[in-house]
RNA sequence: GGACCUGUGGUGCAGCUCGGAGUGCACGCCGGCCUGUCAAGCCGGAGGUCGCGGGUUCAAAUCCCGUCAGGUCCGCCA
């Protein structure tokens, strides 16, 4: 039907005789001997040339035959790849006709987002869908073919799984041949790859749809997809090592350019540094710590466990109201107040502005100043709290006050690894895993998991670009004993262990390899180089925040032939 | 569950503080003119439940209350 593409066509083409086909992007008519018709197609535009009039309207779909030629001295169009040539002595021929879009075909037109998605299959004929669409379809190929060189093996685990009340909310699907029973849907592969390692797949992964239903977010939707991954007789080392090797590969085909070596950072480093187990080290401040300065301070506000500053470049010049609502904020984040210091220069002797100024010894002033680095022009910024507090409320300021759009490069990968095994003590008192109940202790740590549970490091690990969680991943507990004391430190019975995961404790009886694995989106990978700050954009078919379809009117009722099949009845609002 | 922002011809906006006739801008659309344009140009035209409901007022796009939709964030996402 076509000899080529739009995009595609060049210098080298003219004299050849060729047939096009694409959608109307403009015309352009000079009375009745001449009319331009610029032709679209998926790889792009070029300019159609009619001696005569021509009756086609925005979006028609036609073919064009014709002859490519040199466009005249002084005609070409720079801005347009194809802008040297152009196709002459077209004939037109009308595929379909079409109604003028609900909005312009072009990347520039600036669209409410709703009004894009309930006319999806016209928005994803611009550009930056089309782009968009592309790179992430180049991701998942080279991450294929990552795993496929590293020796994995690709298994479908299934969709309709087993209810587990752990973690996310799940879809539920109701049965019909059971009635009254349902499946869910899986937040994730977990329990399923790890059979696989007790099966004896010791390299397995999955390009896997997850699903969780809980609210939306510009970097999560209902349903999302993971390359998931597991594999057998591995350290933490190789499961990186492996994930490491289908992510660059994903970025360079993405991008065109590889990305340098992932760095690590544990996982006490990164709150300590950064103030959050995802830093985005695009932001070249850091957290200091100020314990020392102030180790013996008279100044009340600062008796705390611990003192941290952030030196904000640049920050001197904020007025005292843009002041105020800093302290506002530090105080909405769970600071019990923010400390300023606005940095000058008086006849070469550095200066502080702040409330607190005065009652700062002078080797306080000074320390301050030296060891935040601070020089004049700049804010510095002091909470004095619980350590996590301290390192958490500015790091949230920190990302704030000179965060990025998280698509913007340059693109800053890393692993934070070691992260705690358990969060917190919950209400009651026991501790709250920080992963999921399977994650393994570091082995250093692991006989403080009665003693001292908080202070114990486990083997799980996440993947952080440029602020945001890609993933996250773990060595699993492979034995017996050890998960039984990670389940005893939790507060979870053998009875209640067996009700909840028994499928899983039982297969390991049978013989369970070391292993471990790790998850990352694909969406958000996509979306950041394709340089976007919503997963939605590398989405075909997005829900909304509230979880609706623009374009199919889903979630909808069903009839209630339907539902009786299932057993099910509506209650009453 | 909560906070904040947004809603005005097909699209994007202005108008809203300080109430006075659906007023304006750009794009698109329709018609006419035009033989080298390329976001073509020129002339003319059509197109509106100011998200919806209620209230205040002589009078509401504008003020108040409620509600719906969309977005960002918190909670939530082991």
């Amino acid at each position: 039907m076509r000899t080529g593409l739009c995009g595609e066509v060049g210098i080298g083409d003219v004299g050849s005789r060729v047939r096009l086909c694409g959608w109307v992007a403009r015309r352009r008519e000079h009375g009745e001997h001449l009319a331009f018709v610029d032709l679209r197609d998926r790889s792009g535009i070029v300019q159609c040339v009619v001696d005569g009039t021509v009756d086609l309207r925005s979006e028609y779909v036609v073919a064009v035959a014709g002859v490519v030629r040199r466009r005249p001295e002084g005609m070409e169009n720079p801005s347009l790849p194809t802008g040297e040539v152009e196709i002459g002595d077209c004939t037109v021929e009308v595929l379909s006709a079409a109604e003028p879009p609900p909005f312009l075909v072009e990347d520039r037109a600036e669209v409410d987002e709703v009004v894009r998605l309930r006319h999806r299959y016209v928005d994803l004929r611009r550009p930056r869908m089309q782009a968009n669409l592309r790179l992430r379809a180049a991701a998942v190929s080279a991450i294929r073919r990552a795993m496929d060189r590293q020796g994995f093996c690709e298994i479908e685990t299934p969709l309709l799984w087993s209810p587990t009340p752990e973690g996310a909310r799940e879809f539920a699907v109701p049965s019909r041949l059971h009635t009254g029973d349902f499946y869910v849907l899986p937040q994730s592969p977990q329990i399923a790859k790890q059979l696989l390692m007790v099966g004896g797949f010791d390299r397995y992964y999955q390009i896997a749809r997850c699903l969780r239903d809980e609210d939306l977010r510009a970097d999560r939707q209902f349903e999302f997809t993971q390359l998931d991954m597991e594999a057998s007789f591995v350290t933490q080392d190789d499961v990186l090592g492996f994930v490491s090797e289908a992510v660059l590969d994903a970025a360079e085909a993405a991008t065109g350019a590889r990305p340098q070596e992932i760095e690590r950072m544990s996982w006490s480093a990164a709150i300590d540094r950064y103030g959050t187990d995802k830093p985005d080290l695009r932001i070249d401040t850091e957290l200091v710590d100020l314990g020392d300065v102030f180790a013996s301070s008279e100044v009340r506000a600062f008796a705390a466990p611990s003192v941290k500053a952030l030196r904000v470049p640049g920050g001197s010049q904020k007025s005292r109201s843009a002041l105020d609502g800093l302290v506002e904020r530090a105080k909405a984040l769970g600071a019990k107040g923010l400390a300023w210091f606005r940095v000058a220069e008086d006849e070469g002797a550095t200066t502080l502005d702040s409330p607190l100024a005065r009652v700062l010894s002078d080797a306080e002033r000074d320390g301050l100043v030296r060891t935040t680095g601070a020089v004049p022009g700049d804010l510095v910024l002091v909470v004095a709290d619980e350590h996590r507090v301290a390192c958490t409320v500015l790091g949230q300021l920190r990302v704030e006050l000179a965060g990025k759009p998280v698509g913007e490069g340059p693109y800053r990968y890393v692993w934070v690894v070691e992260f705690p095994l358990f969060e917190a003590l919950g209400a009651d008192g026991h501790p709250v895993p920080a992963h999921h109940p399977f994650t393994m202790p570091h082995p250093d740590d692991i006989d403080r998991m009665e003693t001292d549970p908080l202070s114990v490091r486990s083997q799980a690990y996440d993947l952080v670009l440029n602020g945001w969680e890609l993933g996250s991943g773990s060595i699993r507990i492979h034995r017996a004993d050890i998960q039984a004391r990670v389940f005893h430190a939790l507060g979870i019975s053998d009875e209640d262990a067996e009700s909840r995961f028994g499928f899983l404790t039982s297969a390991f009886r049978y013989g369970a390899p070391p292993h471990g694995g790790f998850a990352f989106g694909i969406d958000r990978l996509a979306a950041v180089l394709a340089g976007e700050e919503s997963i939605r954009e590398v989405i075909a078919f997005p829900k909304t925040q509230s979880g609706a379809d623009p374009l199919t009117g889903a979630p909808k009722a069903l009839p209630a032939a339907a539902l009786a099949d299932l057993g099910i009845r509506i209650a009453a609002k």
